[in-house]
DNA sequence: CTTAGCTCTTAAACTACATTAAGGGTATTT
DNA sequence: AAATACCCTTAATGTAGTTTAAGAGCTAAG
């Protein structure tokens, strides 16, 4: 065997390993049979990502459904004042997309960016609409990812219209221990929905008591 | 034919005209064939709600997911003061349920009340289990309910972390004008996130220009 | 190495909205 | 028919969070 043809195998060994991760994502809810992960993973498609580069753009229809292999994304709109208020963020091993725009093929009020550099594996529409027409059971794995979803939605909504800025910082905190250190202080300020230095008081009084 | 016979066979056709609402209902989507029909509609419990009673109280599990046939409900949270935070509502032909409850099995923090008499459609959760292990298409119809339903929900958090109490009223009244001429002032406050007292403040101000 | 650009913090002035209180109108219950 | 509860509005006062400004530390790019 030449250097060559070790050269290839590790490459295939590489896409295998990532590709490993998505399939073990789906045995969390009903596991894919060989044909139903041949379907999946011969639909993916990688895409190596840079800091602050754009999955998603105001005014773009989206295209794709993004599973997050590596690193992190912000999903966030710009109010008329040019304020950017984050949705969602969205690292290794989850999905992120503007469902609304991707169903409707309708032009997106929504940002998706990289926080951090990222490799992503992504379903067009047209293939997601394949595997859910061909293997009913990706209809019940989104069904399910989907109800996730919307159950810690709705819990942020909650939170949002019940409780003080505090409570919401100390939610997240809870919710998402990893994230509260990982991002910036801005980046959690806007999903907070307070601005950087409201958000710089709260902590200040949080550290005296 | 006696009378009885006949009151029998009127009893029937008024449960077949309630019952052809839910029916139409999945015409929206992937539409049921007939064995379909007869699982769905054999599994629905019929109930009379009266106004301001609850299908669901904070603190209990949530054991059905909720058709709307005719009438309208709340579904709020209550906060530490007391005061309701409406997440939704719910009329004629929608569907109504804290998912997260329901599936978890947990605890909900929600209510869902009655706001006029109605009338719904219960599956169980077991029923709902049932249909969506026995027929695939109840997976595919339920998948794509909520997902239109996570897109509501995301566009509503958007609004609520970036627009005024004043801009959140006037998209309210675009996209529900038939719920703001039907709910009183004091449930639009509470959806909106705003007093009542304030929310008389903002017609007013609409009002004078 | 240096410049430019983020990030974080503090603090004073400001604003959108809450709270409290009170009065009048309208349903729903008794 | 009366009583009770709910609904809507106005207005004074109060507050959580914003805005603006300014400086200091950190990082990234040339």
């Amino acid at each position: 065997m030449d250097i060559d043809q070790k050269a290839v195998i590790l490459e295939i060994n590489k896409a295998t390993i990532i590709l490993e991760n998505i399939i073990n994502h789906f045995n969390k809810y009903l596991p894919l049979d060989e044909e139903e992960k041949l379907a999946l993973t011969s639909r993916l498609t990688e895409r190596k990502i840079k800091r602050r580069q754009f999955l998603l753009q105001e005014g773009d229809v989206c295209k794709s459904f993004t599973y997050v292999q590596s690193g992190c994304f912000k999903m966030y709109g710009v109010d008329d004042k040019g304020v950017e208020h984050n949705l969602a963020f969205a690292v290794e091993d989850d999905w992120i997309s503007d469902i609304g725009s991707l169903h409707k093929e309708q032009p997106s009020k929504l940002f998706i960016e990289a926080i951090e550099p990222s490799v992503v594996l992504q379903l067009s529409k047209g293939d997601l609409w394949y595997l859910y027409i061909n293997y009913p059971k990706f209809d019940r794995n989104f069904r399910v990812i989907i109800e996730d979803k919307y159950i810690e939605l709705q819990d942020r909504l909650l939170q949002t219209v019940s409780a003080t800025a505090l409570n919401r910082y100390e939610s997240f905190i809870n919710q998402y221990p990893q994230l509260s250190n990982r991002l910036p202080s801005t980046q959690i300020a806007s999903y907070l929905g307070v601005t950087p230095e409201f958000l710089s008081k709260i902590k200040n009084e949080r550290f005296k008591k």
